[in-house]
DNA sequence: CAAAAATTTGACCAGTTGGTAAACGATTGC
DNA sequence: GCAATCGTTTACCAACTGGTCAAATTTTTG
């Protein structure tokens, strides 16, 4: 018998953890780990801060469990890139639902950029074994289209890490876009990043 | 008659700033500003604690004087930029010096980078009179380039930004890059890099 | 060398922070 | 209805952190 039983969560529990996650979601991206303190991710969840503790084992849990459930969100588009699909279209399909992502969920690129920065010192163990996996089977597509004549010749590894910088970019360095363009770069940042890779990728 | 004599600092002075200011980068690059501690950098420094406060006001002080020091050596590379030059080959020049500058220089990188994911809060200043008259002068310079048939149409400040996320992006997420691809992959982005932009900019 | 100035240190402090213990309320299953 | 479990709060603490201060030590200067 299973000791660790897993005791189906009641409605109050999933309710307040979600509300604790997305609190957490706020406070650690815009402090980082170190930065965030319990006191603030209790206000921003509406819970007193020994209340947090009784859904999380601490501090540590509520990032880990964050990072952890962030990453499958954040590689679900390049999942979705299809080895049967058009290449070029493929590739800019999942260039714009990246950039997508960054206009629509900042916090979460932020708390992920924020992580490795300080070297993923709580996300080595899913880095290596939730997005190298992938990364390595999504570059070898990439591979054979370009071997195939489908795009122009180009290293996936430095070609996916390149749309991830320049796409996160746009989340990540938020207050200095902000500072250097006009109030509404959204439309100008999509024919950019457009342009950049298809001038690239075009066999 | 002034009433802050600058006082010449002694060589003992002048010393143990530089020692405080490197042991600061290494621990401020590496856990945030929040997550540095007075006590890890004055034992990087080889100092006691009080003895820091000795040079410096506090820790916010210390990190103002290494960002405000970082800014001038990180915009330089852009300030070399000759608009008499090539226009092709002094972007291209442009893009490979900061690019050995994220190689050469990754605790500046992450220290800018933490620092601009939070919100700058420790330098908006700075990125208004410092970065932002730089940059709409640049913009200035490569929209010339290409409204004169020089360069492929392309949207200046975008441009730049991109040339920062893909270059940046090898120092700022390191600890990523290190998984992903094999040890020695310095070369390999630099052939990638090339070849992105010069199939970006080539008119 | 001796006085003055500069530098360094040890002892200390007040505020913050992650976390705990136990008592108190609320739900739920029977 | 009621006991048992679940959820919440109050009071608290030990460790850490940025910072102070006066005394001690070293360096510079006349």
């Amino acid at each position: 018998m299973p000791d660790d039983a897993p005791k189906k969560p009641s409605r109050i529990q999933l309710k307040n953890r979600k509300k604790i996650l997305d609190a957490a979601l706020e406070v650690f991206s815009s402090h980082g780990f170190r930065g965030a303190t319990l006191d603030q991710i209790a206000e921003a969840a509406g819970l007193s801060k020994p209340n947090l503790l009784y859904y999380f084992d601490g501090k540590e849990d509520i990032h880990r469990t964050l990072l952890n459930g962030l990453l499958d969100v954040w590689l679900a588009p390049l999942k979705e890139m299809d080895p049967s699909g058009d290449p070029l279209e493929e590739l800019m399909g999942y260039i714009h639902r990246k950039l997508e992502m960054s206009w629509e969920m900042p916090r979460e690129s932020r708390l992920f950029a924020g992580e490795v920065i300080q070297g993923a010192p709580r996300m080595e163990a899913d880095l290596q074994s939730g997005l190298k996996p992938l990364f390595d089977a999504k570059c070898d597509v990439i591979r054979g289209w370009a071997d195939a004549g489908l795009l122009a010749p180009v290293n996936p590894a430095h070609l996916l890490m390149s749309i991830w910088a320049v796409t996160q970019h746009y989340a990540d360095f938020e207050a200095q876009v902000g500072v250097l363009t006009g109030p509404a770069p959204r439309a100008e940042a999509r024919a950019h990043v457009d342009k950049m890779f298809r001038s690239l990728l075009s066999p």
